[in-house]
RNA sequence: GGGGGAGUAGCCCAGUCGGUUAGAGGCGCCGAGCUUAUACCUCGGAAGUCGGAGGUUCGAGUCCUCCCUCCCCUACCA
């Protein structure tokens, strides 16, 4: 017997379950054993950062990531089932920081960088062992990592990192000490997820690195370059992008005294006060007019196109002249008086390096004249156009800030205050000593730190690029072997161009940043990250750059031996001192990390063991399937591996790419917490269920953003249920009758039939909308069959599973109903892990012993279900079920319940599959409750025929004549002729290029459609009327049983007062159909703990009540 | 600033090669009906200047031009 079934299950303990049952069965290794030798499937598992707990967007990528991998699982497919943490870099820094109260990187220094990596890679164990929890609970199988054993070396590390203990591998146990094991996680010996901050994966990116280095790639920068003072690091173009915000900046404009012309000067303008300190010219556009204005006893230049906005009071335009005929007047500058200033410019320009440079007008073709005052301060030590700008005069240049954004010594006053705070005081002093013009707000865009939020500056640094090569103003197909081998980017087009993007537009813009981007800036002046195997020599000025920890070894000088044994992280690796390739001399390490994008694009190579098992890595190389969410993902992880598998293979790290968008609040804005549309995960999973959460993803169209909520959750719900229902009601009904799973029979009726043919089609259709990855898709159609299957399918065969119906009947009702309900669960399976393994483990194991226990260690049943393909018989039912609905609207108008049986009907049928459709005219006569159907003939009085002229075949035709044609047709003005032409509008058209169509007279009840017409017969004698009576009766009755709690198959007593005469006849029918054992004409006794109520009918008000048979009849 | 996408009913959105009456679907609303699997489902209804203006065409939601709004990518305009 089948298990009982709840009408409304409790999802989340259902689902608790099924997680318990797979741990006890070790479902998960058995599907790896039973795959294991198949046709590889590689799937490549973007890292994680595991440095918070997961949330709901995290899970609708990770539904997407489990749901190919359990749909691949069930085609046979082998696969490494490995998941990815992202563990290196700033994010896990920052929250480190924020954890110990730090402000700034002093603080990390003088708390101990050893100690303080040590607790980055704790807080990454703590939330891979959290995430994989997490994980696991969302049904995501993977070869996870025992949550415990992570938190216990996260504990042994934080105590000492040098003790020695066991892990249990694959393979065995392995003993190291507890910082290698860390370094070893996600190694072929250790298993598990895979971390990138493994000694594996850092040892390939310095291998990659030197590769780079061989081809002359990797390079120093010296640039004026975005800078975030409170996490004293360079903030690379990738990482821009992120910040933008609006901003409120002092919008100042300032005066510089022409020094050849006493009584004139410039007006300048900018939002960043501080950087006035750096100034070294201000530049005009050539091409510009300049003017001359007197205001009250002063005099000053200013872009012509700018006085409006610029100019405050009335002003006298003096004379006019071109911005060429500008450059080179000298100005005294704002703060000349500093030492810092008079240095820069004691030594002079680059052509002239003997005279002191004074501040002068430059030419500037990109100044414009929207904003400001047409003259452009420039800094080329706080800014990097005024960099490049001032590089290419060959000026000098002023680096005003340290790396924590404070003045330098020799700025007066400013030395040693925060720059970006200064804006006020400056404006103060420049006021006092006659600098000041203007000042007002200005709002603009400004670029943020992307992690911590503070403003960026700009600031001469050393960074490390790897240069991405020319861009070539040609289009790409002209490029000569030549051009594409001496430009990187346009070689990873080339691999770009050899991978299917899903949505198309990814393509388009991978290509648009491999066009459009910079070099790629590798480095990061902080400390929890991957030490950049630099080696650059004070000395001699070349660097060195190792390709992995054994290089290191082998070209040591000093400190191996404090190195030895840790991982290759700050502090440690930088012991390490090496011999310079150029001049012998010792060299350390530059202090720089690796930007985390490098960790993430070597996974390709890392976790499918490129260097230590070449054979392994041919057989998962390159990735079938990669999925991500893809905001930030072009720059980011897909470049990384991009540029990273173009460098070391030239090819495809990945075949195809599947992006989705966004996850916003059910309200369409952002999650977030202070706007009360956010939900965690966890509070997701127990409140919805999982698999709830899992269908509104898959659902979801993934290049757009999804709405997520609870009301959206509601709805996901709502359809998951109509599907358990079907389910539930098949189980009530089999344990009622008894009924069990025996050899499969021969379905035969049309509505049997249809149904398997549906299944069929379900399965082949869900398998290609996979194969294609279109999740989406597939749960429409999935959708669509459930609808089918409980409001046609079983709606019109309920009667069939009932007690009194024909044993042999009711079998193969049972026999269909659960074939296609296992069915279901197996083509649901990777979506709905958990509702459908519950459904097919009531189902199926215990009625056959062959058949796995689990629905997850079933095939695809695509296969199996093919036979009972039937296209013509879907198309058959489709028009069936238009039928009903065109009769219920017809009943609906007539006010004619459906509960009152009519005599007859009449359809008219077009098309061919006529005779197929009056196999189903039994069924439609059922579903709406008349006696019989006639069929309309041509030559039938109640429908007219009606010409639809097909446009697209014969507008280019007929062109002008078309709109004649079409009012023909509209007026039935037509001539049908023997061969199918017909002649109207003064054109004749071929048989091919109408359709004849069926249309009701004008002036009969009808409903019609597209050629179908339905008329009924609203003649009711008084026989139909009684029957109808005794329908209202039953239903009447059946309402009391549901009311009284009564069981299904509970028998009761009936007493029925009032009732018709004409009704009495259909009495036993109607007990028969109540259960009802005896039946009593006149009031039920008092006090006999009966339910009543009464029965409008034609001719009269009955009073029923009943009275349960069955003892301690409580209800289902 | 440059590039891409979008704008269709109260909301989320389909809409093919241009085809005459604008609608697949979902949510919501109104009305009716059905029902001991389903506080579910079915049927019907209301409601739209297809962002705006021009153009091409026998015919435009669809193609073209310009404009408006939103989103995404990209960008240090001081």
């Amino acid at each position: 017997m089948f298990q009982p079934v709840p009408a409304r299950p409790d999802l989340v303990a259902l689902e608790h379950g099924v997680l318990a049952q797979w741990r006890e069965r070790a479902t998960f290794s058995r599907l790896r054993a039973q795959n294991a030798g198949g046709k590889p499937w590689s799937f490549l598992d973007g890292p994680i950062t595991a440095n918070n707990p997961m949330g709901v967007h995290h899970a609708w990528g990770r539904t997407y990531k489990d749901l190919f991998q359990r749909f691949h699982a069930m085609l046979g497919e082998d696969q490494r089932w490995q998941n990815g943490f992202d563990c290196q870099g700033l994010w896990v820094e920052v929250n480190v920081e924020r954890d110990l109260g730090f402000t700034s990187k002093r603080d990390i220094e003088a708390y101990g960088i050893a100690e303080f990596v040590s607790l980055c890679k704790q807080r990454v164990l703590t939330f891979a062992a959290r995430q994989t929890e997490q994980s696991v609970r969302l049904g995501m199988w993977m070869d996870w990592n025992d949550p415990e054993e992570l938190r216990r070396l996260r504990d042994l590390l934080a105590v000492d990192p040098s003790q020695t203990t066991t892990i249990q591998g694959p393979h065995g146990p392995i003993t190291d000490t507890v910082e290698q094991l860390v370094g070893r996680l996600g190694m072929p010996d250790v298993g598990g997820s895979y971390f990138t901050f493994s000694n594996e994966n850092n040892d390939l990116i310095w291998g990659f690195l030197r590769e780079c280095n061989k081809r002359g790639w990797i390079y120093k920068g010296h640039d004026s370059m975005p800078w975030c003072p409170r996490c004293g690091t360079g903030i690379s173009q990738h990482e821009m992008t992120e910040g933008y915000q609006d901003r409120e900046d002092p919008g100042l404009t300032v005066r510089f005294p022409l020094v050849d012309r006493p009584g004139e000067a410039l007006l300048v303008w900018t939002t960043t006060p501080w950087t006035l300190a750096a100034n070294v010219a201000a530049a005009v556009g050539p091409e510009l007019e300049y003017v001359r204005i007197r205001q009250a006893d002063a005099t000053f230049w200013i872009g012509k196109g700018t006085l409006k906005q610029s100019v405050r009071g009335p002003f006298e335009v003096l004379e006019s002249r071109k911005g060429s005929e500008l450059v080179g007047w000298r100005y005294t500058g704002p703060f000349d008086d500093l030492a810092a200033v008079r240095e820069a410019f004691a030594k002079g320009t680059r052509d002239a390096p003997d005279v002191p440079y004074e501040h002068r007008v430059i030419p500037w073709t990109e100044v414009g004249e929207d904003e400001g005052t047409g003259i452009v301060h420039i800094a080329p030590g706080a800014g990097a156009e005024d960099f490049q700008l001032g590089k290419s005069l060959g000026l000098p240049a002023i680096g005003p800030i340290d790396e924590s954004g404070h003045y330098y010594s020799g700025f007066g006053w400013l030395t040693g205050r925060e720059a970006p705070a200064v804006a006020e005081a400056i404006v103060d002093d420049l006021e006092r000593r006659g600098f000041f013009y203007h000042l007002e707000p200005y709002n603009h865009r400004y670029p943020h730190c992307w992690r911590c939020q503070t403003p960026l500056l700009f600031r001469l640094v050393d960074e490390w690029f790897i240069s991405m090569g020319p861009v070539y103003d040609q289009p790409r197909e002209t490029l000569t072997r030549e051009q594409v081998d001496a430009s990187l980017r346009y070689q990873i087009m080339e691999i770009v161009d050899q991978i299917r993007w899903i949505p198309g537009f990814g393509y388009e813009r991978e290509l648009d940043w491999l066009l459009n981007m910079h070099d790629w800036m590798i480095s990061k002046k902080r400390y929890w990250g991957l030490a950049l195997p630099i080696y650059d020599c004070p000395n001699c000025k070349t660097f060195t750059v190792l390709g992995g920890v054994a290089d290191l070894e082998e070209l040591a000088q000093d400190g191996w031996e404090k190195f030895k044994g840790h991982t290759p992280h700050r502090p440690y690796i930088d012991e390490v001192t090496i011999r310079c390739s150029g001049c012998g001399e010792p060299v350390q390490r530059i202090a720089d990390v690796g930007n985390p994008w490098l960790d993430a694009g070597i996974v390709p190579f890392s976790t499918i063991h490129f260097r230590e098992d070449r054979e392994f890595w041919e057989k998962w190389f390159p990735a079938d399937f990669i999925t991500e969410s893809f905001p930030g993902q072009f720059r980011n992880w897909f470049y990384a591996m991009l540029a990273m598998s173009t460098v070391l293979r030239r090819e495809p790290p990945f075949r195809t790419i599947f992006g989705y968008g966004t996850l916003v609040g059910e309200d369409g804005r952002p999650m977030h917490k202070s706007w009360g549309n956010s939900i965690e995960f966890d509070e997701a999973a127990e409140r919805m269920g999982v698999d709830v959460m899992r269908w509104m993803y898959a659902s979801a169209r993934p290049e757009d953003n999804i709405l997520f909520g609870w009301h959206t959750a509601d709805g996901a719900r709502r359809r998951l249920l109509v599907l358990w229902n079907t389910y539930s009601f098949f189980v009530t009904y089999a344990r009622l009758a008894g009924w069990t799973p025996t050899a499969a029979r021969a379905a035969e009726s049309p509505m049997d039939r249809w149904v398997l043919a549906r299944v069929a089609r379900l399965a082949a259709a869900v398998e290609d909308r996979l194969q294609d990855v279109d999740p989406a898709a597939a749960a429409r159609l999935i959708d669509a069959f459930i609808e089918d299957l409980s409001t046609w399918y079983l709606r019109l065969s309920r009667r069939r599973f009932s007690r009194n119906a024909d044993p042999a009947d009711r079998d193969a009702a049972f026999s269909t109903l659960h074939a296609a309900l296992v069915t279901v669960t197996r083509i649901v399976a990777p979506i709905l892990p958990f509702m459908a393994d519950d459904m097919y483990g009531n189902l199926v194991p215990a009625f056959d012993a062959d058949a796995p226990d689990s629905v997850h260690l079933t095939s695809w049943p695509s296969q199996e279900v093919a036979r009972f393909a039937d296209p013509a018989l879907e198309t058959a039912m489709a028009m069936a079920r238009r039928v009903v609905d065109l009769t219920r609207t017809l009943r609906g108008t007539a006010g004619l319940r459906v509960r009152q049986p009519l005599a007859r009907m009449w359809l008219a049928l077009p098309g061919a599959d006529v005779r197929l459709v009056e196999t189903l005219l039994g069924l439609i006569a059922e579903e709406v409750n008349v006696k019989a159907i006639e069929r309309i003939d041509d030559e039938s009085t109640l429908v007219d025929r009606r010409v639809k002229p097909l446009l697209p075949k014969i507008g280019k035709r007929l062109g002008a004549a078309i709109p004649a044609v079409m009012t023909a047709a509209r007026d039935g003005a037509f001539e049908l002729h023997a061969d199918g032409s017909v002649t109207l509008g003064g054109v004749t058209l071929a048989a091919d290029e109408v359709e004849i169509l069926a249309t009701p007279r004008p002036g009969t009840a009808v409903a019609h459609d597209e050629g179908l017409v339905v008329v009924i017969d609203t003649d009711l004698t008084p026989a139909l009327r009684a029957e109808g009576d005794a329908r209202e009766l039953q239903r009447a009755i059946q309402d009391l049983r549901k009311d009284a709690g009564l069981d299904l198959d509970a028998r009761i007593e009936l007493w029925v007062a009032g009732l018709p005469a004409e009704v009495e006849p259909h009495l036993a029918s109607v007990a028969r159909e109540t259960l009802a054992d005896t039946v009593t004409q006149g009031a039920a006794p008092e006090a006999g703990g009966a339910t009543q109520a009464s029965v409008e009918l034609t001719n009269g008000t009955a009073s029923i009540a009943i009275r349960g048979l069955q003892a301690g009849s409580t209800g289902t």
